[in-house]
DNA sequence: AAGGGACTACCCATAAGTGGGTAGACGCAA
DNA sequence: TTGCGTCTACCCACTTATGGGTAGTCCCTT
């Protein structure tokens, strides 16, 4: 972008207090102004079409069309636009999501507005932004693996063992052994380096693993 | 409080993004002063104990002193001061929770500024202030039961449960016994009808148990 | 045809949890 | 004072889970 012009930013946020809060501080800064704010994905497109930001802030947890899958459509509308996550979440699975949907940025609620204020500028010029703790997330999740690539069967036990069944009942509802069970259990775990149950649950409740009505 | 002097207000949040947006959404009325801001309930207990705060708004989810924990210590501070509790949690639990320890309000993050300005007017005046969502929760929870009354101990369990610790590490963690620890565990599952871990678990997910980090 | 992943199943010894009790100490309220 | 609830702790027999293996059968890809 022209130097000296003002960083038109897009806020996308269900939540009225940070929407109105983020406006209110990022307005107190002279090279930043507001085109407009949405409490949906939906009509944040829409506005979005019509003022041609620089910029978009975009919550991920969002009603309907959540922002992570937001991204395509945007970059689809209007790929000029450079965009930034917001999240309360420092879960790869969102980080991950939404770096390859093509996100500019991701930094975390629980950061200061400065930095906020400085992922902006970074990103209207061009550049990448992640909030410290992010960037964490993301190297570790290079070193160590890059998928949590369960079988089918292992979603199964997941999902069963969400609905709080033990390995015995596990196998009477999938018609095998218990022990069967249990090895595939003992393999989630290594897979997962998740030591206990609580863990595994915790797993399956944060990656949209669904229980078993079966 | 006397007609026309300022509603002193006090605010903690653990996420500077919030504690800056709602300082600058506050302060665009005129007969509302933004008197100190604090990510902590330990830092906004000095602060308040100074500034003495006509209202606090105060999050919930806070590392170390939940926002929950830390209306008493505000209540035998500086009883004057009106608590409002900001949340992005409709649950009973934490509402029911706030209510007994002496909460004057109870509002959900995703209300619109303008009705966090009247909770503030609301509770300044010596009235009560709950979001529309809250109160069907409240209404909710007086029609149908008015149960888990779990002990204070039993929250400890459920919290170091949800870490993914074993009854040995539970024990430890708190100071007792492995046995003494088995007991928790087996009243909660007796009390609240929960056969297996795993459900427990769930359980604490729903009612906002949060992990222990101690 | 050979390899690899997925699914199945079993062995072993040890650790942990279950479900049924009982019971003392403390504090708070009727 | 007499309960009641809470927190603590222990007993016992039994069931499950853990963590280390190995291994056969499919099926798919190389």
């Amino acid at each position: 972008m022209t130097k000296g012009d003002k960083i038109k930013v897009l806020l996308i946020d269900n939540h009225p207090l940070v929407l109105d809060g983020l406006k209110a501080v990022l307005e107190t800064f002279d090279h930043i102004e507001v085109v407009g704010t949405a409490g949906l994905a939906e009509t944040g497109l829409e506005l979005a079409y019509k003022v041609r930001p620089h910029v978009l802030l975009m919550d991920i947890n969002m009603p309907k069309l959540s922002g992570i899958d937001a991204i395509e459509l945007f970059k689809k509308r209007i790929p000029e636009t450079r965009i930034v996550m917001l999240s309360m979440h420092d879960s790869r699975e969102y980080i991950s999501s939404s770096v390859i949907r093509g996100a500019a940025g991701y930094i975390l609620k629980d950061v200061s507005t400065d930095e906020i204020i400085s992922a902006v500028e970074t990103v209207a010029d061009g550049g990448k932004y992640f909030s410290s703790g992010v960037f964490d997330v993301l190297m570790e999740g290079e070193a160590s693996n890059d998928a949590d690539p369960l079988t089918p069967r292992e979603r199964d036990i997941l999902s069963l063992l969400l609905a709080g069944k033990a390995n015995k009942a596990i196998a009477e509802a999938l018609g095998i052994t218990q022990a069967t069970a249990e090895t595939h259990r003992k393999n989630l775990k290594k897979k997962l380096g998740i030591a206990t149950t609580a863990g595994l649950i915790r797993y399956a409740l944060d990656h949209g693993i669904q229980t078993k009505t079966t």
